[in-house]
DNA sequence: TGTACATCAGTGAACGCGCGTTCACTGATGTAC
DNA sequence: TGTACATCAGTGAACGCGCGTTCACTGATGTAC
């Protein structure tokens, strides 16, 4: 039966939040509509009043994780400026590893990304420049630009990297997987604080 | 029809690198049985004459993959004795980003893991460990064991995220896939030369 | 070495199942008067 | 404000299709005599 506009908004919210957590989770391919449908409240018929493919679904879903993430991180530094050191601490972390699907979208479909469409290469790169951007920003005090997008860019292969094996060999052995976090960690400060003492 | 022990021994192997390159190309849960026996000459139950199941095929062909990549990974520093730099080059170089089907499982697959079972798990921590030892050893005159092994961990984070979004973003920013690879490779660069000055 | 027969790798039809998508229908919402 | 009706978000059955797996069967291989 129809819906009041709000209430078929809020629906189609829904789907995109179902989408993103259960695609992040369990990939593009291992979720069926029928599933995401159900887990946003409806039938899976509702979803094609909304999108017109399961592709257009996951590229919408996409975005909205991006910005979600994005924001998320943002957020993480606080009422303090954002800093370098603070958003290594919060990309590097047991909770980013273990949260998959409230987490990162990079992270959770880093290498899937390839196969999929222009469409969705576009927005994941779109993604990319901006995570680049904010942390590149932290670094722009006494530093070139090409070297500061040089190490942001590190920093945020790094990190989808470093999440990516630490979720794959959690499963048997658990204390690798913490190395990999506190290593990564570790190499990844000491390219700003080396920076920083040049610049000085 | 029965065929010889040797042939069937052939037919193995064409099964585990026929789902090793489909499986690194378009993941596990894109590609079916069907198509694997088909890739290798033969057809769907005869997979099942040599693999209980599609999983079991895909833990073997996940080690087969590893192995390989391992030796052309020690082949690609040639007859010269391997080094830290020889690595780097060989594995942030566009000719491993554009060779899914042939390159290294963990650059593939590394997003997708952490949704198998612990048996799978555990290949790809096999296959990790071995990685880190590798780089860690073009290291260790003159580091310490726990730092060198530090930066071969990094080193190996890196290289997985860079490829993977390397890949991820070819399709629409060919300029930031090549970025990606270049920046690593010079920060990758300067953990090891920073290691060198201070060991002088 | 030659013959009889058990073995078993490989074939292809068939299984139940879930997939993405379509569509006739429902009935509350929104609108025109 | 009240009534008549068009709109359309959502339902659920149905579509063709490919999935992973099973199995009766085939016939060359390998073996026992």
């Amino acid at each position: 039966m129809r819906v009041s506009k709000s209430q078929a908004g809020t629906n189609r919210k829904a789907l995109v939040a179902a989408a993103g957590k259960l695609f992040r989770a369990r990939g593009m391919d291992g979720v069926g509509v029928a599933e995401v449908a159900k887990e946003a409240g409806l039938t899976h018929g509702a979803l094609y009043a909304h999108f017109s493919s399961k592709e257009v679904l996951a590229a919408e879903a996409l975005s909205a994780g991006l910005e979600r993430s994005h924001q998320a991180m943002i957020r993480s530094c606080g009422e303090a400026a954002p800093n370098f050191t603070g958003y290594l601490d919060y990309l590097l972390s047991p909770r980013m590893r273990d949260t998959v699907e409230m987490g990162c979208p990079m992270t959770a479909s880093a290498s899937e990304i390839g196969r999929q469409s222009a469409e969705i290469s576009s927005r994941f790169a779109a993604g990319l420049e901006r995570m680049i951007a904010t942390i590149q920003a932290t670094l722009s005090d006494g530093h070139l630009d090409a070297e500061a997008r040089r190490i942001a860019i590190t920093v945020v292969a790094a990190e989808i990297g470093a999440i990516a094996i630490a979720r794959a060999v959690a499963k048997s052995d658990h204390k690798l997987s913490d190395d990999i976090l506190s290593a990564v960690r570790v190499e990844l400060g000491r390219l700003e604080s080396r920076r920083t003492k040049r610049a000085d």
